[in-house]
DNA sequence: ATTGTATAGTTTAGTTATAAACTGTTCTTA
DNA sequence: TAAGAACAGTTTATAACTAAACTATACAAT
């Protein structure tokens, strides 16, 4: 969902506008930025998602599907496809344990995350480089409110 | 893309984390958001994708299929599908001006309209509800300068 | 011990999106 | 007016995701 600035309906107070259009923008530089990431990562052969799992699983150790899942904000169906082709890749490895997958990057899973991760942080870090920092740090401030708000 | 606020290597500096955090947290609302929205919109058998086309198509006289892709940030050949799918069920139809399709909502897509795009935008704007105005107005504005730096 | 409940992961079918190649139309310009 | 550039939309193959149904294991509680 990306819109609706412009279906402001007569009643509408200032104060909704406001809203609608806080989550227009939203949409807006998330759907931006993901397109930029998957353009950028595309130079490793990554998708945005596998970066992700890249991060997660090379930064916590003895996660588990459903612990990365949660971390990421998707299902557990999602995590076990894109695992499934992360071990095929051979980034990936899992060890059971008793009925969780304990998941770990493997050589070349470690050599890549290296290689991809500080120069991809750069890179999302400077989408937010019109800001000075005392502003980062109200945007952070206000977004972490609307964060607590969601629940 | 969703996450990595724990990937922080020693040498980052604390701006550097804070806008990595606030991509993580702009993620995170988005995806939230997004599934909240395509929860609430199933009650009248609608995606978050359609709710969009419907909103912009309803509010927007004479857009083509390209504009309204670069209104929603999406490929006109994800607008291709989407609308040839919309056009089936009833709720847009199109009119071939010259190389480009002219589109309007049906009786029943306007009727649809009228029902949902007030409900849903009340939604949405709830997502904000735990801001003061005044630190909506703040949160806009520094959106708004994040996404100029887009470009 | 048995039965029930909760949990981790897998599978399936369907949706939404992309990129890239393609078709066909309109416009330029020489 | 013919060639070619530019553009609107379509198609195709593929990725990423969801919900829901499923399997299988672990754990509790009586």
């Amino acid at each position: 969902m990306s819109n609706n600035e412009s279906s402001f309906l007569p009643q509408k107070t200032n104060d909704e506008k406001r809203s609608l259009n806080l989550w227009f923008r939203i949409s807006r530089i998330y759907n931006y930025s993901i397109r930029e990431s998957n353009m950028h990562l595309r130079n490793w052969n990554l998708s945005a998602a596998q970066f992700d799992v890249l991060v997660q699983v090379g930064t916590h150790e003895h996660m588990s599907q459903q612990e990365l899942a949660d971390k990421l904000f998707v299902t557990k169906g999602n995590i076990a496809q894109l695992i499934k082709k992360m071990e095929d890749i051979g980034w990936i490895y899992r060890v059971k344990e008793k009925k969780t997958n304990v998941l770990a990057l493997t050589p070349v899973g470690r050599q890549l995350y290296n290689e991809v991760v500080p120069v991809q942080e750069d890179f999302q870090a400077a989408q937010f480089s019109g800001l000075t920092s005392d502003e980062k740090k109200t945007l952070l401030h206000l977004l972490g409110k609307v964060q607590r708000n969601m629940q």
